[in-house]
DNA sequence: GTCTATAATGTGATAGAC
DNA sequence: GTCTATCACATTATAGAC
């Protein structure tokens, strides 16, 4: 089902930088290895000695560039954040129906998740062990896009109540509503898969690809007068 | 709004054995202190160091009673998932109509979850890390209820369905939704707290006053005809 | 800049006296 | 059963040669 959304899928997904033919700095290389150890096993299960091997170097020289495994790791959060599709403001601003936009949103989360589940995993197990660098991190990343997303967010959800077109939700709690259906089963995934899916001999794929137009509709009828 | 609720929760969430006059062994009171330092540290984070202290004895004694950090961990983590309230048959089995079953399951779990933050934080953080350990313990306690809750959720669901009275929606994905509804905001709240809630001044206590009611409506609303 | 070697500390686990 | 002392190992971090 191919659509508008695709384009925005390749812009908002893939962000990393083009691999060029000259070789990266010893700097660069350190940096993607520390971001592959991390993104997987979160800043208490990474290993500089790792990181080290990933990078084919020695541990000494990561604290030649980065001092530190926490300045290390510092230095790649807020490049794991920006990976996440926080930039929704050419969905939000476009002219097309309410209902359009909020499954536009979903197919995006969804196949953000879908293709990149270290990202919220991360996200998550960093929140609930150390939430203010994180939380911290959030705020100048959305606040950084000019005007905040989740004001856009707002704007658009009330409009539509006004209208009277949907029911009056506080859309704070519609817009966790969204986020909760899109990446709890992806944060809960081992347990979904077997202690639900396993017994319908359901796949975790099989379910995900249904899951964006489940979630739309049920979203949808929610809401709708 | 107290009802037939409250009795169920008594029931469900204190589960923790009465404190007797008598003076617990020392097991026992290894067991809880390992208990309070895994629920809240998790596998990784907890230390035995922590656990003596906790119990006002030396570190030597934990290995005598439970051999491995590893061994008095796997003797928590059933007693962990115990707390959860995974007994709803007698609201499922009641006589009253679907909403309000959905409704009184949805009340239990909010107040659950408000009750316990940190319980669910520990599923959440092991499962991502060593999920096959916690699976397992949880099907042995879902499957040692007499019939799978699952499968009663799984008839409750499509009996509504086909009476017509209901959208028809996969239960899986039902399920997954109440769920995700209901535990997701406890799971990210720091960013619940400080990146939505805070630009209104709303606390993230008022937002679960809340939130029972605002996720019942919603999901019944997204599936009734 | 990059390496080897080693320090400094933390942590799970055990030995052995009482 | 309970304690002190200690081992064995992993891990972050640094010193110093090249």
């Amino acid at each position: 089902m191919p659509n508008g959304l695709t384009l925005w899928l390749n812009y908002s997904v893939n962000m990393k930088e083009e691999t060029t033919h000259q070789s990266k700095s010893t700097e660069e290389i350190i940096f993607q290895a520390a971001y592959d150890e991390f993104l997987e096993k979160g800043f208490e299960g990474a290993r500089m000695q790792n990181i080290a091997n990933r990078a084919g170097i020695n541990k000494a020289l990561l604290h030649y560039y980065y001092r530190s495994k926490e300045r290390l790791f510092d230095a790649i959060v807020p490049h794991v954040i920006r990976q996440l599709p926080l930039s929704i403001n050419t969905i939000i601003e476009d002219q097309m129906p309410f209902e359009k936009k909020i499954e536009l949103i979903i197919e995006l989360y969804i196949s953000f998740l879908q293709k990149n589940p270290f990202i919220v995993r991360f996200v998550i197990r960093e929140i609930m062990v150390n939430p203010e660098k994180l939380v911290n991190t959030f705020k100048k990343i959305i606040d950084n896009n000019g005007s905040n997303i989740i004001d856009k967010i707002k704007e658009m959800i009330e409009k539509e109540a006004n209208l009277g077109k949907i029911k009056s939700i506080p859309y704070e709690h519609l817009i966790i509503n969204i986020v909760s259906l899109c990446v709890f089963p992806f944060i809960a995934r081992p347990m979904v898969e077997n202690l639900i899916l396993s017994r319908n001999k359901i796949s975790f794929e099989e379910f995900i690809k249904n899951r964006s137009k489940v979630i739309s509709e049920f979203i949808i009828n929610a809401i709708k007068k």
